[in-house]
DNA sequence: CTGTGACTCTTAGTCCGTC
DNA sequence: AGACGGACTAAGAGTCACA
Protein backbone atom coordinates (compact mmCIF):
# COMPACT_ATOMS: atom_id res chain seq x y z
CA UNK A 1 0.00 0.00 0.00
CA UNK A 2 0.76 3.42 -1.25
CA UNK A 3 2.27 5.33 2.31
CA UNK A 4 0.57 8.31 1.50
CA UNK A 5 -2.92 6.65 1.61
CA UNK A 6 -1.76 4.89 4.45
CA UNK A 7 -0.77 8.06 6.31
CA UNK A 8 -4.26 9.75 4.63
CA UNK A 9 -6.58 6.69 6.17
CA UNK A 10 -4.61 7.20 10.06
CA UNK A 11 -5.17 10.86 9.81
CA UNK A 12 -8.77 10.30 8.99
CA UNK A 13 -9.00 7.66 11.43
CA UNK A 14 -7.31 9.25 14.34
CA UNK A 15 -9.26 12.39 13.14
CA UNK A 16 -13.12 11.32 12.97
CA UNK A 17 -12.12 9.74 17.24
CA UNK A 18 -11.78 13.06 17.69
CA UNK A 19 -14.90 13.87 16.63
CA UNK A 20 -13.47 16.58 14.69
CA UNK A 21 -14.47 17.61 11.06
CA UNK A 22 -11.51 18.21 8.37
CA UNK A 23 -12.28 21.79 9.51
CA UNK A 24 -11.68 21.87 12.89
CA UNK A 25 -9.22 19.79 12.80
CA UNK A 26 -7.59 22.12 10.05
CA UNK A 27 -7.79 24.80 12.88
CA UNK A 28 -6.31 22.66 15.53
CA UNK A 29 -3.26 21.47 13.38
CA UNK A 30 -3.09 25.00 12.06
CA UNK A 31 -3.14 23.77 8.69
CA UNK A 32 -4.72 25.19 5.98
CA UNK A 33 -8.27 22.52 5.72
CA UNK A 34 -7.82 22.01 1.53
CA UNK A 35 -4.90 20.45 2.77
CA UNK A 36 -5.99 18.31 5.31
CA UNK A 37 -8.35 17.24 2.88
CA UNK A 38 -5.56 16.66 0.31
CA UNK A 39 -3.59 14.55 2.99
CA UNK A 40 -6.35 12.43 3.71
CA UNK A 41 -6.97 11.43 -0.08
CA UNK A 42 -3.34 10.18 -0.19
CA UNK A 43 -3.25 13.57 -2.90
CA UNK A 44 -0.17 15.19 -1.38
CA UNK A 45 3.60 13.69 -0.63
CA UNK A 46 3.87 15.83 3.28
CA UNK A 47 7.41 16.50 5.03
CA UNK A 48 8.08 15.20 8.17
CA UNK A 49 7.27 18.31 9.75
CA UNK A 50 3.61 18.27 8.21
CA UNK A 51 3.12 15.08 9.92
CA UNK A 52 4.27 16.20 13.31
CA UNK A 53 1.88 18.35 13.27
CA UNK A 54 -0.60 16.65 12.56
CA UNK A 55 0.13 14.44 15.14
CA UNK A 56 0.26 16.69 18.01
CA UNK A 57 -3.32 17.70 18.15
CA UNK A 58 -4.77 13.70 17.30
CA UNK A 59 -2.52 12.71 20.52
CA UNK A 60 -0.21 10.17 18.80
CA UNK A 61 3.41 10.15 17.21
CA UNK A 62 4.30 10.81 14.27
CA UNK A 63 5.47 7.08 13.86
CA UNK A 64 2.02 5.80 14.50
CA UNK A 65 0.67 7.93 11.69
CA UNK A 66 2.69 5.73 9.22
CA UNK A 67 2.03 2.74 10.28
CA UNK B 1 13.95 16.63 20.63
CA UNK B 2 13.38 17.66 17.20
CA UNK B 3 11.67 15.32 14.93
CA UNK B 4 14.49 15.83 12.05
CA UNK B 5 17.63 15.28 14.31
CA UNK B 6 15.63 11.73 15.76
CA UNK B 7 14.93 10.83 12.41
CA UNK B 8 18.63 11.43 11.83
CA UNK B 9 19.73 9.43 14.39
CA UNK B 10 18.03 6.48 13.47
CA UNK B 11 19.00 6.31 9.99
CA UNK B 12 22.30 6.32 10.83
CA UNK B 13 22.33 3.81 13.98
CA UNK B 14 20.66 1.41 11.32
CA UNK B 15 22.98 1.83 8.65
CA UNK B 16 25.57 1.16 10.86
CA UNK B 17 24.18 -2.32 12.10
CA UNK B 18 24.56 -3.11 8.14
CA UNK B 19 27.66 -2.15 8.34
CA UNK B 20 27.68 0.52 5.37
CA UNK B 21 29.04 3.54 4.44
CA UNK B 22 26.83 6.53 3.59
CA UNK B 23 27.93 6.13 0.28
CA UNK B 24 26.95 2.19 0.12
CA UNK B 25 23.89 3.41 2.02
CA UNK B 26 23.49 5.48 -0.77
CA UNK B 27 23.73 3.62 -3.14
CA UNK B 28 21.42 0.81 -1.92
CA UNK B 29 18.59 3.56 -1.24
CA UNK B 30 19.34 5.19 -4.45
CA UNK B 31 19.25 8.21 -3.05
CA UNK B 32 22.29 10.54 -2.97
CA UNK B 33 25.18 10.68 -0.99
CA UNK B 34 25.08 14.38 0.44
CA UNK B 35 21.77 13.84 0.92
CA UNK B 36 21.98 10.93 3.58
CA UNK B 37 24.82 13.11 5.19
CA UNK B 38 22.01 15.82 5.31
CA UNK B 39 19.96 13.22 6.84
CA UNK B 40 22.14 11.48 9.07
CA UNK B 41 22.86 15.61 10.60
CA UNK B 42 18.78 16.39 10.82
CA UNK B 43 19.88 19.20 8.44
CA UNK B 44 16.35 18.16 6.09
CA UNK B 45 12.98 18.09 5.79
CA UNK B 46 12.58 15.32 3.78
CA UNK B 47 9.40 13.91 2.65
CA UNK B 48 7.36 10.40 3.35
CA UNK B 49 8.39 9.00 0.29
CA UNK B 50 12.20 9.34 0.96
CA UNK B 51 11.19 7.77 4.64
CA UNK B 52 9.96 4.84 2.91
CA UNK B 53 12.91 4.82 0.31
CA UNK B 54 15.42 5.00 3.44
CA UNK B 55 13.64 2.12 5.12
CA UNK B 56 13.21 -0.39 2.40
CA UNK B 57 17.29 -1.02 2.19
CA UNK B 58 17.46 -0.87 6.38
CA UNK B 59 14.92 -3.60 6.47
CA UNK B 60 12.89 -1.22 8.99
CA UNK B 61 9.29 0.45 8.37
CA UNK B 62 8.81 4.11 7.94
CA UNK B 63 7.31 3.98 11.21
CA UNK B 64 10.45 3.31 12.69
CA UNK B 65 12.39 5.57 11.62
CA UNK B 66 10.43 8.26 12.95
CA UNK B 67 10.12 6.37 16.63
C1' DC C 1 -18.49 19.66 5.36
C1' DT C 2 -15.40 18.08 1.82
C1' DG C 3 -13.11 17.45 -2.99
C1' DT C 4 -10.57 19.49 -6.64
C1' DG C 5 -7.90 22.40 -10.14
C1' DA C 6 -5.00 26.03 -10.31
C1' DC C 7 -1.95 29.16 -8.65
C1' DT C 8 2.47 31.43 -6.28
C1' DC C 9 6.27 30.96 -3.32
C1' DT C 10 9.33 28.15 -0.86
C1' DT C 11 12.07 24.19 -0.20
C1' DA C 12 13.03 19.35 -1.16
C1' DG C 13 16.28 16.82 -3.62
C1' DT C 14 20.29 16.38 -7.13
C1' DC C 15 24.84 17.07 -8.53
C1' DC C 16 29.22 19.43 -8.83
C1' DG C 17 32.94 20.16 -5.88
C1' DT C 18 36.49 20.99 -1.61
C1' DC C 19 38.12 20.27 3.15
C1' DA D 1 34.89 8.00 5.19
C1' DG D 2 32.01 12.07 6.03
C1' DA D 3 30.93 17.31 6.54
C1' DC D 4 29.65 21.10 4.02
C1' DG D 5 28.96 24.79 0.20
C1' DG D 6 26.99 26.52 -4.23
C1' DA D 7 23.88 26.15 -7.90
C1' DC D 8 20.36 24.13 -10.08
C1' DT D 9 15.54 21.59 -11.10
C1' DA D 10 11.57 19.32 -9.38
C1' DA D 11 8.18 19.23 -6.14
C1' DG D 12 5.99 20.48 -1.65
C1' DA D 13 3.71 24.33 1.22
C1' DG D 14 0.12 27.10 1.46
C1' DT D 15 -4.05 29.38 -0.44
C1' DC D 16 -8.34 30.33 -3.16
C1' DA D 17 -12.80 29.91 -5.72
C1' DC D 18 -16.05 26.81 -6.83
C1' DA D 19 -18.43 22.47 -7.16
Amino acid sequence: MDICKRLGENVRRYRKEKGWSQEAFAHEADIHRTYISDIERGARNPTITIIEKLARPLGVTASQLLE
